[in-house]
DNA sequence: GAATAAATCGAACGTTCGTTCTAATTGTAC
DNA sequence: GTACAATTAGAACGAACGTTCGATTTATTC
């Protein structure tokens, strides 16, 4: 019954040590993942103020109270949206860069994760970039730390590569993060838009870029 | 009576050849531009679905049916204040470049230009922004327009800069604008947060990362 | 100061919104 | 098949929205 609000606000798996009946369910989480890809797209595109709950449930075939089984409210859905998107950039990014050496190469491997997960899931992305200002409170501060996680990652691949001053790493860090938030507004799938060569532009860009003092 | 959608719509001046009354009149474009103000502050808080025609009527001094002596519509109020803050963008940047000659010295311009406007109109430039999606047909079409011809001034500049491929030079125009509107994120006034060297960092970065062949 | 235009106001309209409630349906275990 | 929980559906709520309209106030011209 309470089942939404403990999955999509902390995660926590169901104590109970009754017989053997999955906690969550993967039925369950199916069928939200399901809506939270309808409200993904309906908030890319109309924005999260308007989007209706009511297309939202209707793309995710689902009634409109249906949603509310799920979510306890519209703003919880996009928190769980944006949770999902950082914490997947985030632990994609941390398993890409193990092993990983050479500075060059982990910035490749940096841009590469977001880039990659942009032009799989535009709209997840899009969503997060717009709409953090949208939450609030609690939900606000959970998202803002996750992406202070995210640009933590970033900052310390991008520390390696070149200055030493914390300060213009800091800047090249949020330079990085404008460039790579920006492509939504420009990249077109349908051209042949090369997406490896967008990735290669920026890296050299930033790798060139950061080098060498004045 | 038609006055407000000639002046916001198409900007003609009324041809009437009678004595001497100023056509649109100084107190008409004041009370509109006071009430653009109050706008842009209204939708950079809240997003333009989410900001309410009566609360930009409150910000404004005015009341609810007022606004609609100046607008015929909600749509048309956030085209003004895009197309406004367009024009002045490149017309700042277009006189400013006169007369400067050496590269790197016009894109310090560019950036100083961009950055100077943001760092006294940040509402303004977080509503152009995020809302270029909310306008439909004819208004956001004429956005467009004038969001083309800015970034060709910006392109032109960043192509005498370095690399003569202009396939280069566009994927780095595309990247910079990311870099530039990426600000309003985290830049904040109240810390003591330098926008000298805010604007020389960002200039330092692209004069290294734009040149050189690999 | 009377006449005309510019500017503002207050009330009301139909619509859509997020959310809630209760009932019905489906799936699951014995 | 009966009992019970998980899931969905339908109808309804009050609130807030953009917009319109006629009347009223303010400014301007003679």
């Amino acid at each position: 019954m309470t089942q939404a609000k403990k999955i999509t606000l902390a995660n926590e798996q169901a104590d109970t040590s009754i017989p053997e009946t999955l906690a969550p369910g993967p039925k369950f989480q199916r069928r939200l993942s399901d809506i939270l890809t309808a409200a993904a797209e309906v908030i890319a595109e109309r924005g999260f103020e308007g989007a209706s709950v009511r297309e939202v449930a209707a793309r995710g075939s689902i009634g409109l109270s249906g949603i509310y089984y799920y979510f306890k409210s519209k703003e919880e859905m996009l928190f769980a949206l944006q949770r999902n998107t950082f914490t997947t950039l985030i632990s994609k990014a941390q398993t890409a860069l193990q092993g990983i050496t050479e500075p060059e190469a982990r910035l490749r491997i940096v841009v590469e994760n977001h880039l990659g997960y942009f032009f799989s899931h535009p709209q997840e992305l899009k969503v997060c970039f717009h709409e953090l200002d949208s939450l609030n409170g609690e939900y606000y501060k959970r998202v803002l730390q996750l992406r202070r996680e995210y640009y933590d990652v970033v900052r310390s691949v991008l520390a390696e590569l070149g200055t030493t001053d914390e300060h213009i790493t800091s800047l090249n860090t949020l330079y990085l993060f404008g460039s790579l938030n920006w492509v939504h507004m420009w990249y077109d799938s349908t051209e042949r838009n090369d997406s490896q060569s967008v990735i290669e532009h920026l890296v050299n860009l930033y790798v060139r870029g950061v080098n060498a003092t004045p």
